[in-house]
DNA sequence: TTGGAATGTTAATAATATTTACATTCAATG
DNA sequence: CATTGAATGTAAATATTATTAACATTCCAA
């Protein structure tokens, strides 16, 4: 709650030491940062940080939560900037799931890794993974806007979301363009998206 | 070349340590396993796996290989199993890539994660990664099949094989249901797959 | 004001990867 | 066949980190 008190006590050190590890991730594009390093740029000891988090792991779980919002976020931008129920706007959510993926790496995987605690996260779902849901929304809306109410929006928003992890998951691993250097991942999300809207919803270009 | 010798020098021991570090790696559902432990298991010092690998890095390398050949394997197997060119071989490969994602998450993780050798896999994508050929010719065979010869079957298999990878990778995290429990991923990744070639070639129900 | 709960500190401890220095075996050569 | 350098092993250091222990300081509620 306090700013940082007369030195001794940090007043905000789980957080600082989130943010301290991300800073490194974001640095080396790798999650093999030490607790000692974070701590030192959270400016405490190396045995501070086991004051919040029993080991490593926790510490990570806690980064990944920061890039989850973060993601939650910039989903609710791009939606934001594109006509309610478009195609295009769907579109731009896949091209900002794979930037992201490409830009931060690190943070992609960390992000979507079972790090064995999947019950707690089943848990916290609802305020975790709002960015899915917005993804939904905009489904649902296209859904509308052509007339369609048939249509199972948390399925196809799966669907649609399953399709741009797996582009983007590859292409994060430089691997989507293995075998035929000629590939454009937007390119080909953006098509397959379509298809799958088009499949189940009318021509979708 | 030969058989374990007098017992002072193995005779194969680098591909004994890659089975070594395979079997722990399968034993306890992850990549940390030690060293020690993999070189113990093959029957030799800690020390000697060095003599093979520079690194803890490069043997997991060695062992990334083989799952690859191995999942390249399955798929030779799954793609005999069903008639040339038929949606059902499709399908079935990626009930075959989705079990093997569950079955063995660690394999698969590792299988497709950049470990700074890019360069090195893209040599080797061909000796590599016949899985994917497979698939490429199983796609071409349908689109023949059904009269088709307009597609690129090298970005459709890109296609079915990012969204088998997106449902295969989030189903082995456990969060492809995260939203909607009755998700079925088999059934998800059939129906998609369906609407992708239906898309391109016409009717694929 | 005071004592316990929190939160920090420094100095161990422990687990591993990796290196070093030395030993044994292999295999090609004279 | 004997010799010798290259490979491949071994055991005994080192080095790096995570994590814990023992002790210090501050906060907060009664």
């Amino acid at each position: 709650m306090s700013k940082s008190r007369c030195s001794y006590h940090h007043g905000d050190l789980r957080n600082a030491l989130i943010v301290a590890a991300a800073e490194l991730i974001e640095r080396d594009g790798t999650l093999d940062f030490t607790m000692a390093e974070a701590a030192t740029r959270a400016g405490v000891s190396a045995a501070a940080p086991y004051r919040h988090f029993a080991d490593k792991e926790e510490l990570l779980r806690g980064v990944r939560e920061l890039a989850i919002l973060g993601l939650g976020h910039a989903a609710g931008e791009t939606v934001s900037e594109h006509p309610h129920g478009s195609l295009e706007g769907i579109l731009a959510m896949g091209h900002m799931y794979l930037a992201y993926a490409r830009d931060k790496h690190a943070f992609f995987s960390l992000m979507w890794e079972d790090r064995g605690d999947i019950e707690e996260r089943r848990e916290k779902v609802a305020e975790e993974h709002g960015g899915f849901m917005v993804l939904v929304n905009m489904v649902q809306a296209y859904c509308d806007a052509h007339g369609n109410t048939q249509v199972n929006s948390l399925h196809l928003a799966t669907q649609i979301w399953s399709m741009g992890h797996g582009i983007a998951t590859l292409e994060a691993n430089q691997l989507i363009n293995l075998f035929d250097r000629s590939i454009e991942p937007e390119a080909l999300l953006d098509q397959s998206v379509r298809t799958m809207l088009a499949g189940v919803v009318g021509a979708a270009a």
